[in-house]
DNA sequence: TTGTAAGCGTTATCAC
DNA sequence: GTGATAACGCTTACAA
């Protein structure tokens, strides 16, 4: 907002204009009982003037700060990116605005969040993973009456609308891809333990592999932090096993992208020695070489949808259902049939 | 900001203190001039009635929105966020809040971008390029008195405070790296012309190369946008000259890391047959193999001194000169010397 | 030390 | 159709 020299508002048109404040208010928000001469002047000194309407004191009026919190917690670059484009697509042309708000760890301090948002004085969230599956911060969020939408929650789904993949049936397709191959020895790098999404995937590969027989060695699973360096970590650990994997299921492309460098220094090659599969098709995982098998999961339409339902709400219309939307698998480099068990 | 059930206001605490509202607003406020009793009362009832300061109304009177904007146009996600991230970590503790506000286009409508931040009322700008060089909104900015701080600027020095690094310097010393190690056909692949960092670094790989006399040949420069597709398309472009250069200097890692997937694709090992040199040492430099060698721009702590400028600005004191930040060389497995020439 | 009145820029209410 | 008037929640200026 400028300061030093006056900014031109209403009562400035309806001088020049000879009416009344409010009729200049009546036309700026296109409502009737105006004549269409004093429309067109004021509407015409309006745009000579460069009058911009002064949020701050509509929101006063309306009580709304026509501002809109996203929440998320330190994920992956592209990810947040994703999210943001989505959200922001969806606020084009609508008086609201977008505020971003990393949480350093939404689990060990909820309340923080929540008071976060109070004190930014937001009108409605929306909730990325962890935050969407905190009971807390729907809980509270719900007393305060702060709408809400959800992205990628994984249970509660009492709390409010939301959008998200079915993370099982994803992790179960790529792991039937990779059993279909031909494995049975299947790594596995879980992601961050307070991420609900990371238990859902973890059970989708397990299911995949239980349809077919084969255990679940808790031995071949460790646990990354959804990064590239924790997933190069993990698969070193993996990799060193006596008895090691013949393919690695990890639960994003970061890390997937980090098992694939750390196989590459142990003389480790992918897709022939090792396959490595990933979650997220996000950019790194056609970077990568080689090009991950992932699965799709659309970040920006979900944001996109999880923005719509946040302003129907906000507008005091229903939100519409929760959506689930599709996965995709994606098949490129990164797997392959193990060579000879 | 909550609906349906009224907020807590200053006046509800003044009621039961049995004081007036502005009583309250001094105990609140810090400000001197209240007995010990009232004020600790006062706190007392505010912390109990869970009051919570309205950011609109103290916004409406003080003329401010406390918000920020960040513009950017669409550059690769790990920029973005290491700017958010500097951003966000100085605006910790402050009332400010950030807004972000990627644009599409600075260069085809300027005024647009200004428009926007009119619109979103935002007190002061973070200018991220290629807006930070753009002379129209800059001249906007000053007129409307809205505060800015300019990130990488490459000309224009006149105007507000600005934070970068020796782009010139830099992709001098990249360039000399390679050099250094024996190449003469370097390939070159720009970024996109609107960046004015573009011709900067073009300019620094030209003098390192002028100072070895070695001309800079244009067949050997190709333009890319800054992304790992054209950085591919770039390169594929180079190595299927006649002859072929032995090392390429992209203008960003997104591009080298293209150019290393462009060089794979035509069985060119890096950096056995090729070397490729990126610049700003952003996360995807270490993603990819061979891990990039490149110069570090130390982002996040350039937007965090800008946001540094800003917020001195928009609390009237002085923002201190414009800062030029060290850049790092930074050696790793994608340049060696030529094969034979 | 405390309170009253006015005003920030806009919209809602209700006369005219 | 149009315009006073009040109100939104807070702070500033001034009075008591």
């Amino acid at each position: 907002m400028a300061r030093g020299k006056k900014r031109v508002t209403i009562v400035d048109i309806a001088k020049l204009c000879g009416v009344s404040a409010k009729t200049v208010s009546r036309v700026l928000n296109g409502e009737p009982h105006v004549t269409d001469k004093i429309r067109d002047q004021v509407l015409a000194t309006a745009k000579e003037l460069k009058y911009q309407p002064n949020v701050v004191a509509q929101g006063l009026v309306s009580r709304r700060s026509y501002l809109i919190g996203l929440i998320y917690e330190k994920p992956s670059p592209s990810y947040v990116v994703d999210l943001q484009k989505g959200a922001l697509e969806r606020l084009h042309g609508e008086r609201y605005r977008l505020i971003v708000l990393p949480v350093e760890s939404v689990a060990s301090d909820s309340e923080a969040v929540v008071k976060l948002l109070q004190a930014t004085a937001v009108d409605g969230v929306l909730l990325a993973p962890p935050a969407s599956d905190d009971s807390l911060i729907l809980t509270e969020l719900d007393e305060l009456h702060i709408p809400f939408a959800r992205i990628s929650p994984t249970r509660l789904p009492e709390f409010g609308p939301s959008v998200a993949i079915d993370d099982i049936a994803a992790a179960s397709e790529i792991a039937e891809h990779l059993i279909g191959l031909g494995h049975r020895r299947i790594g596995i790098i879980k992601g961050d333990a307070t991420h609900a999404a990371t238990e859902a995937r973890l059970l989708g590969y397990a299911q995949a592999m239980a349809r077919h027989g084969i255990p679940l060695n808790l031995d071949f699973v460790e646990s990354g932090l959804f990064s590239f360096e924790s997933g190069h970590d993990a698969a070193l650990r993996l990799l060193k096993r006596p008895v090691r994997p013949t393919a690695i299921l990890a639960q994003n492309d970061d890390m997937a992208a980090g098992a694939i460098a750390a196989a590459r220094s142990l003389g480790i090659e992918v897709p022939r020695d090792l396959s490595v599969a990933g979650f997220d098709d996000s950019d790194i995982a056609r970077v990568v070489w080689p090009a991950l098998t992932t699965v799709r999961q659309p970040v920006e339409a979900m944001a996109h949808q999880a923005m719509d339902m946040l302003l129907a709400t906000l507008a005091g219309d229903a939100p519409g259902p929760s959506a689930v939307h599709g996965h995709i698998l994606q098949l490129r480099q990164s797997t392959a049939a193990p060579a000879s068990t």
